[in-house]
DNA sequence: CTAGAACTTGAACATTGGTTGAAGTCAAGC
DNA sequence: GCTTGACTTCAACCAATGTTCAAGTTCTAG
């Protein structure tokens, strides 16, 4: 479906979405392959974004340094809906919240076999 | 160089090193090719590992879940000597332990931005 | 209407951390 | 001294996360 011009007016091309999202425009259509964002296609077959979009990819981008793939982003956002509520976005932040400290909490494990692998390494050659 | 049976019988083959350390032998030829290990060599040209290289691989996958690339592990293991003693082992111990917490730190940090950018998606669409 | 910026697709490339397979060689026990 | 398992190299492949390039199309401002 092609849009009309008062349709178009209100979403972001993708270089507007690359540059409201900091992300490269090569990210941005990355990102759409691989279902972390949608867009509608003008006549010509441009891409056209939802203005909320970039906001997505901030997020995604957030949730990416938690240590979450692309795939793994892209399942959690199928819970969120198209122009997603303030509750929405809260629901999505606790997630993350809980996965990244799910992986503090790893890194401390981490820590812990740390000191026990080089105290067997002290140990004489076994 | 090549080795006499003496010195032979008190080395490695790969295989015994993968065992020991808890890895493939794959993985093994790859740390060396990487520079993360080394190896002297039979007349016949098998790898013959020092005693002590299982526990050097096996801090080496301790460091990777801190989150360190192969060739970080690398550098750090430079300052590393032969034949390590407890002490080399707790000075690498201690910047492990450094860079793990610095990783904790900064997953908070994330968990700040997570917030402020959920935030600022709320607002009227800018 | 037209120039130029921004867009399109598809494929190739890069990086990290390995694994797998083919084809051949070495080492150890009987 | 021969068999068999363990070893050798080299190359290809995998997944993830993009970037870059070529060749062509669309959009927008003047």
């Amino acid at each position: 479906m092609t849009l009309t011009e008062t349709q178009a007016s209100e979403l972001l091309t993708v270089g507007e979405t690359a540059e409201l999202s900091g992300t490269a425009t090569s990210a941005i259509r990355f990102y759409e392959r691989q279902g972390l964002i949608e867009s509608q296609r003008t006549s010509g077959n441009q891409r056209r974004y939802q203005p909320w979009v970039p906001c997505v990819v901030r997020v995604a981008r957030v949730a990416q340094r938690v240590g979450l793939s692309v795939q793994e982003i892209t399942k959690v956002l199928q819970d969120v809906p198209d122009e997603p509520t303030p509750e929405d976005w809260q629901r999505l932040t606790d997630y993350l919240v809980a996965d990244a400290e799910r992986r503090i909490a790893e890194l401390h494990t981490v820590l812990a076999d740390l000191k026990s692998e080089t105290k067997r390494c002290d140990l004489p050659s076994r």
